[in-house]
DNA sequence: CGGCCGGAATGACCCGGATCAAGGATTCAG
DNA sequence: CTGAATCCTTGATCCGGGTCATTCCGGCCG
């Protein structure tokens, strides 16, 4: 993990990639770089938030959290992609935890750099507006999945979700089974049943990690199939 | 019923009472009124998006519908809320069905009169933020309820945020049961049979639409109680 | 080498809440 | 008043998926 340029990233992220350069200056000026490794937590449910998050190395959880300890993850983040920024413009504690799944680099971007950005640069704000949707129609997604579709629906989507459209291919886990598992809203034991009868009747190959799909179309057969 | 100024309308709702007066003007000079009686759609799955609604009269719900046919309500729109902003700025098809519970009256803003305002006033393009991040956490909130909380912790929940923090008070459903019941993700047989033992547990007492909470704290109690 | 530990698989069992099927209760039209 | 929607309740039954417990496997360290 070497020394990068917050500027350089920054510039190259969908989210900032318009923004008139003197305010991307600006931002990457108050950028500050956070390295953390596996497991630590980046913040807490209740934590004041003054700031946003862009993921440059590594993998972050975001999870809730009940008040009897039980977890739900929410989303993985991936490198590139910012977090934590809509709750900056409600002025409320965090209602998600923020957990390093691997060893990471995270800049942190200050209220006091972003607020005014986006006064200054229309772009900067249209930009923000499209992601704060599409981060609420993804959310609405997982609504819609909860609450209308079977543990084996979510499974199948998700296989077909990654595979896009090729017709066949391997999907490769980007986390652990447990933590998969979470974020489709069930438990490891009935996710390690579900891939078994996935082997079954559409063919696939568990081998670790990786997951060969050999027909897709098969696949999304079963999505009717309960 | 009766013909209304839509600009004065709009400067009384959150979302554009800090808006440039000339700003609004051009809005409002946009605004096309719609009346619409119970049970009409105004839009559904797969109609494209050329603007946002705000609701004057009466009562819209917010409805995700599964290829069976299965529906879930996701919101109950209240007059001077607005809804399908978010997906204007996503540039695709809507991914819900709005409907009218009763007859109303909806503003229609066209996107080519949302987009240039929100270009020309950076207060508004704030509030627009500002909305769409309380609707997220609200869905978040929602994501909560359906993945962590129990059936009867998802009713508890609902009369203690209607009621706020008054140590007794009467709650009227703003909608009849068996749609509340779809908004909690649960059926309308549950949703009886919950109200029913609510009754014994905390004393709770149903008239029709009118539910009465004698004690708070008792109803709070059960929220741990599985 | 053996012991340990986190991840994963598998089996036995249980339960919350859905489904299916009948009644009541209201409301409104004629 | 009578019929007919619509809404709500209540009972009987079923099942998807969670829980608990055990075993297995593959590192990894002493």
């Amino acid at each position: 993990m070497s020394t990068i340029s917050p500027e350089q990233f920054l510039r190259h992220i969908p989210l900032f990639s318009a923004c008139e350069p003197a305010q991307l200056a600006r931002l990457a000026e108050g950028a500050v770089e956070r390295r953390v490794e596996r497991g630590q937590i980046l913040f807490q449910p209740g934590d004041a938030c003054d700031g946003m998050h862009v993921l440059v190395v590594g993998r972050v959880k975001i999870v809730l959290v009940a008040r009897n300890g039980q977890e739900k993850v929410l989303e993985i983040i991936n490198p590139g992609q910012s977090f934590g920024e809509a709750i900056l413009f409600l002025g409320e504690p965090y209602p998600v935890m923020a957990q390093a799944v691997e060893d990471s680099l995270v800049l942190f971007l200050p209220a006091s750099r972003v607020l005014p950005a986006l006064e200054a640069d229309n772009r900067l704000a249209r930009r923000m507006l499209a992601g704060l949707s599409m981060r609420l129609r993804s959310l609405l997604r997982d609504v819609e999945s909860y609450t209308l579709h079977s543990a084996r629906q979510r499974v199948v989507s998700y296989f077909l979700n990654t595979l896009g459209d090729a017709p066949s291919g391997v999907v490769t886990l980007p986390v652990n089974k447990q933590l998969l598992a979470s974020r489709l809203n069930l438990t490891p034991e009935t996710f390690s049943r579900l891939l078994q009868k996935l082997g079954e009747e559409a063919g696939l190959v568990v081998d670790g990690r990786d997951i060969r799909v050999p027909d897709t179309a098969a696949l999304r057969r079963l999505l009717d199939t309960l």
